[in-house]
DNA sequence: ATTAAACTTGAGAATGTTTATCACTTTTTA
DNA sequence: TAAAAAGTGATAAACATTCTCAAGTTTAAT
């Protein structure tokens, strides 16, 4: 990957502010500072640096795609209703539905774990 | 919720291979039985059962949408090659990477937890 | 049984999201 | 500083999902 100033804008945008944003909401803040951006561009880039491991990508049941500036282990509570995402804490698991309604208020209704790999028929 | 052949039949279909299938893949199957039936009636009814909990839809960030017969706590491991999604239970998860490895051959590269439910502001 | 209301369907249009294309610009390399 | 590689904006294309509606089913109350 080359340098860019695009990308760099938008790797900012998402790193800089753990509100998980979608697309769309990248689009609008990069505007400010490149106001004519393309959409096209703001995928692209989403993409690569997903691929690369700089960014990961969210994807819930609820609402659309969004993105995430933290690549370390830890979990989402994704909000039905206003469909945000808020990071949570590996220690914060213990005790799950008490401790969360506790400290943030969320009322858990399901959660999943997904891991993602190769399995052993691909590994071939 | 009426009853209707279709819906059943695609419930029938989901619940009945754990293969979590894809809207096009419960589309081709339910066309042997039904070869009229068309991929609007298969988003319906899948959004419908979804909605009422009798199944649930898996999101990755690898592939597309799927659909899950199971509804009781339980993890996905989702192959990044063949999009494939497969079944832990929750015991398995202790010890997870090496014991994953060991009983499905499955090399977990990264996970995430997340859970879904009502945040503090949307529960005002 | 008969009927009316509510629900569901198939077909296709409409919308929304994401990717591909391409002439041009920027960045990197040597 | 010139050539190669990569990135950009604009727009078209592809793909995914939802919406619309006339016609057909299912349900519940006579």
């Amino acid at each position: 990957m080359n340098y860019s100033q695009q990308r760099n804008c938008i790797l900012e945008i998402v790193m800089s502010d753990p509100v998980h944003p979608t697309v769309e909401q990248v689009y609008e803040k990069a505007k400010l500072r490149y106001p004519n951006i393309s959409l096209g561009t703001v995928y692209r880039n989403l993409n690569q640096l997903s691929e690369h491991g700089i960014l990961k990508k969210i994807c819930s049941s609820y609402g659309s795609v969004r993105f995430d500036g933290r690549t370390d282990a830890h979990f989402h509570m994704i909000c039905k209703d206003c469909q945000r995402v808020f990071d949570v804490e590996l220690g914060e698991m213990l005790g799950l539905e008490d401790k969360l309604m506790d400290k943030f208020g969320f009322q858990v209704s399901e959660y999943e774990i997904s891991i993602q790999g190769v399995c052993c028929d691909c590994k071939k």
